[in-house]
RNA sequence: GUGGGCGUAGCUCAGUUGGUUAGAGCGUCGGGUUGUGGCCCCGGAGGUCGAGGGUUCAAGUCCCUCCGCUCACCCCA
């Protein structure tokens, strides 16, 4: 094999690229309703950028980056997530000052070195909100709202399961942080190899160890719900009412923890059957810190990501190339004039136009137009210029009749619409009976 | 970074105990009388059998090394 893309870094290829326009705009539409603003920031970023905002000692910073030195000597990032970043241009364009609350969306490519597998690529993209400037409960609920809706709208309707849960704030924190790790060191034995890992680097996250021995040995480890201060308790309590009031099913999983150091209070994720190991479709949480950690006022925040390949994993429609409205058989070089004519006029107009290249039979190009699904085909050979006169085929019915030139691109434009409105139609029949 | 599975045409795959010029289906291009598509029939193009080395008279087939893909661990969207 010769020149290869590189690994993890996918070709997204037609007609796939129909499905992910399908997404983005059911994404954009949805984000709109909701208030939502887009925002593009760059996805390269200085380095420390990512370190300040996503940790230190996460595993993104620590081992999953792409960075390079720039030539001026600079150490440069490839965004892992787009978070950081979109709160280093808030801070930078001091958006704050336009108005207290900010809704900002965005989508892209983000970059992590991991070993790829199902529903995991280096280069993979997000749908990404951040609602910066409220602690408000609703604030919290509308950005799992949000989320929950952008789902629903691409059609996965069932095998979603939302689970949420409250991280503390840095006042009560803490206080479970060191409790849980003195029950890790006094039960250390009976932990798996990469708990005890877990435990120094991360303690929270033994939480999510699949092996049942940890598990055992966690059922009388500190769970956070009971660290919880009372404005915590209450902060989720509030988000949880909203969701019921929404009819957005949820479950409480105290153990759920992300991987960014940001994370505080309120915590979910959209989980989903089918995806393989890595089942999460969408995640978030608030980040009430983080704009001060990155030298900006003491705003709060709160944000969530989808995984546009997870998400489009969920989907499997296979969606297909828009059928041509009309391909144009040439059989004649002076014909190509009055063609170009009509399909600069039909284009305008919004019709799929297609004419072949280079000298062929009219068969090879009638089958041309069938391969491309033409719903009409136009054909103009030496006998249709000597009659000013052009064939026009309906590809269903096989009829065909003759149109005058000048009545061509008429023709086309009359049939296409009356089409139209049958379909519309159809479909508005169909939405009826469902 | 660690493990398992897999690498033969653009795609899906066959290839017998090692044995002539490596095959099929689909796709693609063309033909089936002058200028009429889908179905059918016929034909063409397209492969360094992932790469390199070894064993052998002979390797797609056996052995070794490497590379890639994939799934899982880890981690996460």
């Amino acid at each position: 094999m010769g020149i290869r893309a590189i690994r993890g870094f996918k070709d997204i290829l037609p007609p796939e690229t129909r499905s992910w326009q399908e997404l983005e705009e059911l994404a954009r539409a949805c984000f709109e309703t909701f208030g939502f603003s887009e925002i593009r920031t760059p996805i390269l970023e200085k380095t420390e950028v990512f370190n300040r905002g996503i940790g230190e000692h996460t595993d993104i910073v620590e081992k999953e980056m792409y960075t390079f030195t720039d030539r001026n000597g600079d150490s440069l990032t490839l965004r892992p997530e787009a978070t950081a970043g979109i709160i280093r241009a808030y801070i930078e364009n001091k958006l704050y000052n336009r108005s207290s609350v900010q809704k900002l969306y965005t989508i892209g490519p983000m970059f992590r070195h991991e070993r790829p597998q199902k529903g995991r690529l280096r280069q993979f993209h997000q749908i990404n909100a951040e609602l910066l400037g409220s602690d408000d409960p609703l604030s919290d609920a509308e950005v799992i709202w949000v989320a929950w809706e952008i789902l629903q709208e691409i059609g996965l309707k069932g095998g979603l399961r939302l689970e949420v849960n409250s991280l503390g704030c840095p006042k009560c924190r803490p206080g479970h942080r060191k409790d849980l790790s003195v029950f890790l060191e006094n039960n250390a034995q009976d932990l798996c190899e990469d708990c005890k890992r877990r435990m120094k680097t991360n303690p929270l996250r033994v939480f999510d160890c699949k092996k049942e021995e940890c598990r055992r040995a966690l059922l009388l480890a500190p769970v956070i719900k009971h660290y919880w201060c009372p404005e915590c308790s209450e902060h989720l309590g509030r988000v949880l009412d909203y969701l019921e009031f929404l009819e957005i099913p949820f479950v409480i999983n105290p153990h759920l923890v992300r991987g960014l150091d940001y994370y505080q209070r309120t915590t979910f994720e959209i989980k989903a059957t089918g995806l393989g190991a890595q089942d999460t479709v969408a995640a978030g949480g608030r980040y009430d810190g983080l704009v001060e950690l990155l030298g900006g006022p003491k705003i709060p925040g709160v944000g969530m990501a989808i995984g546009v390949e997870r998400a489009l994993l969920l989907m499997e429609s296979e969606v297909e190339e828009e059928a041509t409205d009309c391909y144009f058989a040439v059989l004649d070089r002076d014909a190509m004039e009055y063609v170009l004519k009509w399909m600069k006029e039909l284009r305008q107009n919004g019709l799929i136009c297609e004419t072949s290249y280079g000298k062929k039979s009219l068969k090879a190009q009638l089958r041309a137009a069938d391969r491309v699904r033409a719903r009409f085909s136009v054909i103009v050979g030496e006998s249709e210029l000597d009659e000013e006169e052009a064939i026009l085929r309906d590809m269903e019915t096989h009829e065909q009749w003759q149109v005058p030139f000048d009545e061509v691109a008429q023709e086309l434009l009359k049939k296409t619409l009356e089409e139209e409105e049958v379909e519309a139609k159809k479909a508005v029949q169909e939405e009826e009976r469902e």
